[in-house]
DNA sequence: CCGGATACCGACCGACCGGTCGGTACGCAC
DNA sequence: GTGCGTACCGACCGGTCGGTCGGTATCCGG
């Protein structure tokens, strides 16, 4: 069997695993159930990966290169800051929407189960993930089209939390079918980035 | 031995749970050491609660009661649409940020484990909460006391969630030792939500 | 002082967990 | 055709889980 043949097997368990993290959780769910999903008995998936927490970790840093390449690659290439913000809101609701992309919501919600090693490395990424957001918001702010009479109020620091949790949490509540979907999403929070609520 | 002393050693169970269920995580915390660290035996724990699921689900309704007791109905007493919403905003921010209601960050990150049956009652809990602060979000941007030139292009709906995300999401990343702390965030989140990034 | 309810203990259960291991079927290189 | 590595199976391991149960200490009302 090729490289990639082998690379491709480990990548559609990883995204099986990630689907059925997503659905029950990561504790509820076991090896077995992988190994099932995947019609494979639980012997052969231990020969693909080494341990449940190494699945995880791959699905998490997985997730974390998605979001490289399609939030930050894109938006690093936008010149003007607020351009640059304005896609940035786009691009990570889509991709924290995208069915495709479980890994995401997983990376989201299960950071507890993760060994410290392997955590502090996920959570470095993410950290990376917030320094550039607080850059890009604090450019915004100073270097704007729009014309303010004094300096905002509002943090790099703290608009760039804010504007994580916004987007990070739709998981929790968004429902496809509902009446509050992506594309009306998108503007709204942008608007209310730039504007507040009554913007 | 009197009502109120069994009402007391259950609060307590709950507590203590809460706070393992927050530090370990629900799933990789055990009968075992909720009763251990109560200094308590399994059985003996099992006294007072007849499931681990109902624990849970006894600390998901206490974290609403007390959102009902500190946020909401403290809320409902101020007349103006724009300083409840203001009040509304700190209030919540310091429930979460409480490091006494450790009950309200399990409500947040553990709603997986609840059976259905049960997970339906507290997700009818967290609806209300949502209607609640989409009418207010309405009524400000109605009857708000600022001049507006135009509708707001954010729907109500949108900004509530848009605030819940921004909120709890907070105790995804917030040290207290760390240079954003929880007097400098509600003023903040504050003026983002009436102003965007530039308020 | 007694009797029943309450609070609790600790041994125990069956199921299931993550993980291991010896063995094997198969495909490809030579 | 032979040899070997890869992929996989299925039985099995030690341990832990949520939950049960029979028994007992303690306390309180009468």
């Amino acid at each position: 069997m090729t490289r990639e043949t082998v690379v491709d097997s480990r990548q559609e368990i990883l995204r099986t695993a990630a689907r059925l993290f997503q659905q029950r959780g990561y504790d509820a769910t076991s090896m077995n159930d992988v190994a099932a999903a995947l019609k494979l008995s639980k012997g052969g998936l231990y020969h693909h990966f080494q341990s449940k927490d190494e699945i995880l970790f791959e699905i998490m840093n997985h997730a974390m290169e998605i979001t490289d390449e399609r939030v930050l690659n894109p938006v690093r290439a936008i010149a003007d800051p607020e351009d640059r913000l304005r896609a940035l809101i786009r691009l990570h609701i889509e991709v924290v929407l995208s069915p495709r992309d479980r890994e995401i919501t997983v990376m989201l919600h299960e950071n507890h189960p993760l060994p410290p090693s392997l955590r502090k490395r996920i959570n470095s990424r993410k950290k990376d993930y917030i320094h550039f957001l607080e850059n890009l918001m604090a450019e915004v702010q100073n270097k704007s089209r729009h014309a303010h009479r004094a300096k905002a109020k509002v943090s790099p620091r703290a608009a760039a939390f804010a504007l994580l949790g916004m987007i990070n949490w739709i998981y929790q509540w968004y429902k496809p079918e509902g009446d509050l979907q992506a594309q009306n999403l998108i503007p709204q929070f942008t608007d209310l980035i730039f504007g507040g609520i009554f913007a």
